[in-house]
RNA sequence: GCCCGGGUGGCGAAAUAGGUACACGCAAUCGACUUAAAAUCGGUGGCCCCACAGGGGGCUGUGUGGGUUCGAAUCCCACCCCGGGCACCA
């Protein structure tokens, strides 16, 4: 007799390789009929309600491979491996692709650090990866494997930046980037630490005008705004974009300067409040602040200002605590609505980048528009008061107006003009608009916070940009048949104001595709988003040589039906891959608009309720947890310990609870097999249940509630709640409750082995392996296997029967005034009298009403009789 | 400051539609098995009262205070605390 010890060690491996030899998680292309296959015979003939029919693509997003996989990537992996599972056995065909995000800075620094190439240290780490998730048995179609870094992926990475410029949506132009004046090089944001010092040498940092590469996202402002109503995203995610896209509705007013003859226009939110500006500001940056100062007395203050203020950290700048500064321009502009002469500053206060890097004013309606006023002793005006009384018959007066400023509340306009004031703000809005139209004074004006996406690094780890900078044809795109432009072996990683492409001179220097003269390459690179703004698209199509993608792949398996990944990604990823979708698209490439149909975020996994470090040496790698308990143990937990896509402290004490689980549940199985027989009764029972498998697709596993009685009836009646919890569960992605109701499953059979007919026991256990098939693929197709002879993976998902979800009687709650006095048996088709009268008669009920009056009973059938006693 | 989440036993959590609060797991504790320990299996699980052998009854109780309701963890109002995102966006 075999001993009856769970071995993950010994189980997990021997299906891994099953499922690698067979290549079981491999999908092709073509429809199934054209493949001449047919509908794999255990296919449900109809999808259950909700279910998944067809194809399905379950993504998680693409790991970035720096060292091991963590916890995360554990948590990620084995939520999507549950959905793909779940998919697959509702009878989909799933796409469940892995990948590398393999380009980026850390192995760039590495590489600095330590002569390793790049490529090199992102292989080895790319193959622990590879080998880790083999380990932890995740169903992954490994043909379709790819790595951002390979040629024959970057080629296509080049092929979409040629596209989007091609269409004017790729455009170079001057901006402000970090640079340390010690290093003399361009820095990452990540590489500024939190006082604007260079991370390697200490050096403050300044800003710099340098001409860069972008994405023209801002033109898909309003498209990537609109369509978050069309996909079922976290809401939480999409409040998220739809700030980080930051549209405001308001005017553009034109401020005139009438000394040097030119118009200004400002944006602004706030048009009812016109008739409050008292000053103008403008922005350090703007080009015009120089030629206004030109010829004042602030022109040398002006001058320094500005330089300063260039040079200033974003942290200095960026703090709405700091105390206002600014200098006058000795100027004047005209307030278009009262002809005003208002004065000009400029000030730091004032962002180049969004409107038109001046505003118009207003301290008594604006918080900072008050704090500048008052630091430079500024008049302040009210044109709202809060006071809602009636003004409706005649226009309020001074003594009217109340209230504290500034005041950025709704309210009535004062002191702007006869036939404004007295108007709700908000009518006054529009109506003032509307004048200023017709005036040509102005227009209404929408404004996004989105900028556009800066997309080159001066960086050697990235795809290069293909492109050729030639003195008479300008920038000439590398011709298509000349893709890859691939990455040039360099002795010398560390940046020193340019890119480190541009000391490979033999590579930079080339004829112009055009003309043929002597050009230069583009020496930037990608930033790394971009690699991942359309992978999931090649994982389509992985091994096309010809094309990024075959058109008909992406009809086969586009949009992605589930995404998952960290919430970390809420913006810039989720954003910059919506953006492609759409420009790809409009260019003819794409026959849809949003790539992720539905996203799942996860949350973090902590250790003692702080994030995972090295420096704080609370590090859970998965490698060692799997070596010690086993991956069906780790990924159960990951998935028990709490709702998914919230955070989960990892507890060793809670990982030893859920392998007692699946020990307990693998040896009563083991057990139960063995029970019936010889080793072969399993294979003889299988082989059996073939010959009448019209009776049911899951033949051997159905138990109907004829015949049943005692406690076969309960445990049938426990396993098929199971199911039916289980499935619900899996729809609405809570694993943890899944779990705990195949543990209710199993603490049953335990109970009641000895009292119950070992079919009903096999039943039972072979319906919890099948139901927790999906978090602990191993041990769960080892128990189905012996319980059964067949293969889990390949049966359909189990379905509830109707008639053992219901009870014939329950406990009915008896309540007086609310509160629970007794519990009686009751029959499930009792009518509402006779619940009525049971609970009445009740032993406590008694007690609880003893001679009051009953002046109402409520009755809810399933459930609960109150009455209210007085 | 603004926008999201969240607050339930000693701990992680559950309660899917306003209807039995605390499923499942951990920890603790008692018992069984054992020479013993581990493992395993079973019981217990806030407070008070009665019976004190099994058992029975009551009272609290879902961050705080109010409200709606026969009935609220769940809905409404006000507030407190924790976590995350954004933050001079005119």
């Amino acid at each position: 007799m075999a001993e009856h010890r769970y071995d993950p060690h010994e189980i997990e491996p021997r299906w891994q390789l099953l499922w690698a030899d067979e290549r079981t998680w491999e999908v092709s292309n073509e429809p199934v009929e054209a493949r001449g296959e047919g509908r794999p015979p255990h296919t449900p003939a109809s999808p259950h309600a909700g279910g998944f029919a067809d194809n399905s693509y379950v993504l998680e997003m693409l790991p970035y491979p720096s060292g091991e996989p963590h916890i995360g990537h554990l948590k990620c992996y084995s939520v999507g491996d549950a959905i793909a599972h779940f998919r697959r056995r509702l009878g989909a065909r799933v796409l469940h692709p892995m990948g590398y995000d393999a380009f980026g800075l850390p192995a760039e620094n590495h590489a600095i650090k330590t002569g390793v190439h790049p490529r090199d240290s992102t292989a080895e780490s790319i193959a622990s990866f590879r080998r880790q998730f083999h380990s932890w048995g995740i169903s992954i179609d490994w043909s379709r494997e790819l790595a951002t870094d390979e040629p024959s992926y970057y080629r296509w990475t080049q092929w979409i930046f040629l596209e989007l410029f091609r269409a004017g949506l790729a455009y170079r132009k001057e901006a402000a980037v970090q640079w340390c004046p010690n290093d003399q090089t361009v820095l990452a944001n990540e590489q500024v630490d939190a006082e604007g010092r260079c991370e390697r040498c200490g050096a403050l940092v300044e800003v710099r005008q340098l001409e860069q590469w972008f994405f023209r996202i801002t033109d898909y402002a309003e498209r990537l705004l609109n369509d978050l109503q069309d996909i079922a995203w976290p809401e939480h995610v999409k409040t998220m974009q739809r700030n980080w896209i930051g549209r405001s509705e308001g005017a553009e007013v034109t401020f005139r300067c009438e000394e040097l003859d030119v118009d200004y226009p400002v944006f602004t939110t706030r048009p009812d409040t016109l008739f409050g500006a008292t000053f103008f500001v403008m922005a350090p940056e703007h080009p015009d602040v120089m030629r206004l100062a030109r010829g004042t007395p602030y022109e040398r203050e002006v001058h320094e200002y500005v330089n300063h203020a260039l040079t200033e950290t974003n942290e200095e700048r960026g703090n709405a605590e700091k105390p206002k500064t600014g200098v006058p321009l000795g100027r004047t502009v005209t307030n278009p609505v009262n002809g005003e002469q208002i004065p000009m500053y400029v000030a730091d206060y004032v962002l180049m980048e969004y409107g038109t890097g001046a505003i118009m004013a207003v301290p008594g309606h604006d918080e900072r528009d008050y704090a500048f006023a008052r630091a430079f002793a500024l008049p302040i005006r009210r044109v709202i008061t809060p006071a809602i009384d009636d003004f409706s018959n005649k226009p309020p007066t001074a003594a009217d107006v109340v209230g504290e400023l500034p005041y950025t509340g709704d309210g009535v306009l004062v002191n702007s003009r006869p036939d404004f004031d007295g108007l709700p703000n908000r009518e006054a809005l529009s109506a003032i608009v509307a004048w200023l139209d017709r005036e040509g004074k102005g227009h209404a004006s929408v404004n996004y916070r989105l900028r556009d996406w800066l997309v080159s690094r001066q960086r050697y780890w990235g795809a290069p940009i293909p492109i050729i900078h030639c003195e008479r044809c300008g920038m000439v795109p590398v011709p298509d048949d000349e893709l890859p432009v691939e990455l040039p072996e360099i002795e010398d990683y560390t940046p020193k104001g340019r890119s480190p492409l541009a000391g490979a001179e033999e590579w930079v220097n080339v004829k112009c595709p055009e003309c043929g003269g002597s050009a230069r390459r583009e020496t930037d690179t990608m930033d790394t988003f971009v690699d991942s703004s359309w992978y999931f698209l090649r994982y389509c199509d992985a091994r096309n040589e010809h094309a990024a993608w075959d058109p008909a792949a992406l009809r086969a398996w586009m949009p992605v039906d589930q995404y998952i990944g960290g919430v970390e990604h809420a913006i810039l990823h989720l954003m910059y891959a919506r953006f492609f979708t759409k420009a790809l698209a409009d260019l003819g490439h794409l026959d849809f608009q949003e790539p992720f149909q539905a996203l799942f975020t996860q949350g973090m996994v902590t250790k003692d309720g702080a994030k995972m470090s090295k420096s704080k040496g609370n590090v859970v790698s998965p490698a060692s947890i799997i070596e010690r308990v086993g991956a069906d143990t780790a990924r159960c937990y990951i998935l028990f310990v709490g709702p998914p896509d919230q955070d989960a402290d990892w507890s060793e004490e809670g990982v030893e609870g859920v392998h007692r689980f699946l020990s307990r549940l693998w040896r009563l199985a083991a057990e139960t097999a063995e029970h019936a027989g010889s080793p072969g009764a399993a294979s003889t029972f299988a082989s059996s249940s073939k010959v009448d498998d019209d009776a049911s697709p899951a033949g051997e596993l159905t138990l109907g509630p004829d015949g049943l009685a005692g406690d076969d009836l309960a445990l049938a009646r426990k396993t098929h709640w199971a199911i039916d919890k289980v499935s619900g569960d899996l729809r609405r992605f809570a694993f943890n409750t899944a779990i705990a109701a195949v543990m209710e499953l199993l603490n049953d059979c335990s109970r009641l082995r000895e009292s119950v007919q070992h079919e009903t026991l096999r039943f039972a256990l072979a319906s919890a392996a099948s139901l927790l098939f999906p978090f602990a693929p191993h041990v769960s197709a080892d128990i189905y296997a012996r319980l059964t002879g067949e293969r889990v993976w390949e049966q359909p998902w189990p379905q509830a029967d109707e008639a053992l979800l219901e009870q014939d009687s329950y406990e009915l709650v008896c309540q007086v005034n609310g509160k629970v006095r007794d519990r009686v048996q009751a029959s499930a088709d009792a009518s509402v009298q006779e619940l009525k009268d049971l609970c009445r008669a009740a032993p406590n009920v008694l007690a609880h009403v003893d001679g009051k009056e009953i002046v109402k009973e409520i009755v809810v059938p399933g459930k609960l009789v109150n009455l209210v006693v007085r």
